[in-house]
DNA sequence: CAAGTGATTAGC
DNA sequence: CTAATCACTTGC
């Protein structure tokens, strides 16, 4: 079933990153075909307060502006010249929180993702924010989408037990003094498409 | 371990 | 306008 608005607008971040652990993300293709995985991996980042967050201070840009959406909507950018980054904003209008998806295990149509990511072994496909974004084809034209609407949307599919999942400090953001080494990165332990490092 | 790649941003 | 930076991936 479709995750509902309510999922999106709570205002405990990162209790809606842990419990994104488990879901499906489906991307349907041109032609219906439907291609999804599940969330192993995700990282909060909690907006104004958070010197990680684009979002940081509540500084609004062209780029940032999507942040500042309802909670549920699609935040999509574009890093180091080559790869998009999927986010799902979370709570109230003007509160810029969102979660960056790091990896999914492939669930249906894997063969569509091995086209578009070319000959490796499976484990590859999806195992990092950039690789997901290339096997779902996700790209710009994502930026500001909804997720209840039926061209990206996330449903239920498995629930893991709070000891099934652990969290660290999250990846590239050493910038961030303070903030660069809260646990705000959640992942499933011992899933096979967790992004390595 | 280093290079690659170009949008985005801040600062003039 | 310019230059630095970057929530990454791949191949040496």
């Amino acid at each position: 079933m479709k995750l509902k608005r309510e999922f999106f607008l709570r205002e405990d971040t990162l209790q809606i990153a842990r419990d994104l652990l488990g879901k499906l993300l489906v991307v349907p293709t041109a032609r219906g075909e439907r291609v999804s995985g599940m969330i192993v991996e995700t990282e909060a980042y909690l907006g104004a307060i958070d010197k990680a967050a684009h979002s940081y201070g509540n500084r609004r840009t062209k780029r940032t502006e999507t942040m500042f959406s309802i909670g549920g909507t699609a935040y999509i950018f574009f890093i180091y010249g080559m790869y998009y980054q999927f986010n799902i904003v979370v709570g109230a209008i003007d509160t810029p929180h969102a979660i960056l998806i790091r990896a999914v295990e492939p669930v249906e149509n894997i063969d569509i993702m091995r086209e578009r990511r070319g000959v490796m072994p499976d484990k590859n496909l999806t195992s990092g924010p950039g690789k997901l974004c290339l096997a779902f084809g996700i790209d710009k034209g994502f930026d500001k989408e909804d997720l209840l609407g039926d061209k990206v949307w996330l449903e239920d599919y498995k629930n893991f037990s709070v000891d099934e999942t652990t969290s660290g400090k999250r990846i590239g953001i050493d910038y961030a003094e303070e903030f660069a080494a809260k646990p705000w990165r959640f992942w499933l332990k011992n899933n096979l498409y967790v992004s390595k490092r």
